[in-house]
DNA sequence: TATAAACCTATTGACATAGTAGGTAAGTAG
DNA sequence: CTACTTACCTACTATGTCAATAGGTTTATA
């Protein structure tokens, strides 16, 4: 399943798209339009300006605001941003030890097929897409 | 992620598939050859009779068995069986009341399409097509 | 009657998720 | 220089799920 922290920083990735022409968008604001709590966002943009997919600016007049242009993030790099890797299953985790299984087992190709599905899908989704609701 | 349970109730079906000449296998010898502990084994193989998809024979001389064709059964099915419905969103649950942000929702397609990809994955291989290898 | 097997109920430890609380640092305006 | 606004930081908590274990009961066969 997509974690809450996942589809929320999508939302706010979508808003703050939406809200470019303001200089620094402040996270009140996002957390009043998209009815999330202001104490949860926080944790959220944090996570995303460490990734520096979004810029924070302290004090008055302050706020956030993407580092690039909508089109050139995709839905994937949002995601594992703030949820970890998108494999479906522990052996196929970027850091995994390889399994000992791993000859024998009948399943492993599935979850290699189910896996590149994934990422085929979230990787060629951008925000813009998103925003333009073309996908 | 699928979980240990939907991954190992997938191998014990296959298994079972395998072993299709004995009339009953002992939970005991699946859990030696899939290296799973017997325990464990007993809670998946309980929820795969619960769900009528294998059946158990007590006694000696017992064990389980499928109930019906390798290629009747769907991985989806036995994934859903034992883990619960394969949506990637809780919006998108069987059981979902209909969010109240469901009309301005601008990631709800997004999350509509994901769930139809990994049905129409899921539940167009089957058992037979996992034993032989093509997909 | 002994044995092999499924079946049943309960419990545990570890971990992740979703969310809250309170305080600190930085920048702007008067 | 002071007040205000805003991001940033550390810590905590409640809830729930997952993976796994333990011990006992019932059913069938030889």
């Amino acid at each position: 399943m997509i974690s809450t922290k996942a589809r929320y920083s999508l939302r706010v990735m979508v808003d703050l798209a939406q809200h470019q022409e303001e200089t620094y968008v402040p996270l009140k604001e996002i957390a009043k339009r998209q009815k999330i709590s202001e104490k949860y966002l926080e944790i959220i943009l944090k996570m995303l300006v460490k990734g520096k997919i979004v810029k924070g600016l302290r004090g008055k007049g302050g706020g956030y605001r993407l580092t690039r242009m909508p089109k050139e993030y995709t839905v994937g790099e949002i995601i594992e941003l703030t949820e970890g890797p998108l494999s479906p299953v522990a052996c196929l985790m970027p850091d995994a030890e390889t399994c000992p299984r791993n000859e024998e087992c009948i399943t492993l190709p599935l979850w290699k097929k189910y896996n590149a599905l994934i990422h085929d899908f979230f990787y060629n989704i951008t925000l813009e897409d998103l925003i333009a609701g073309r996908f």
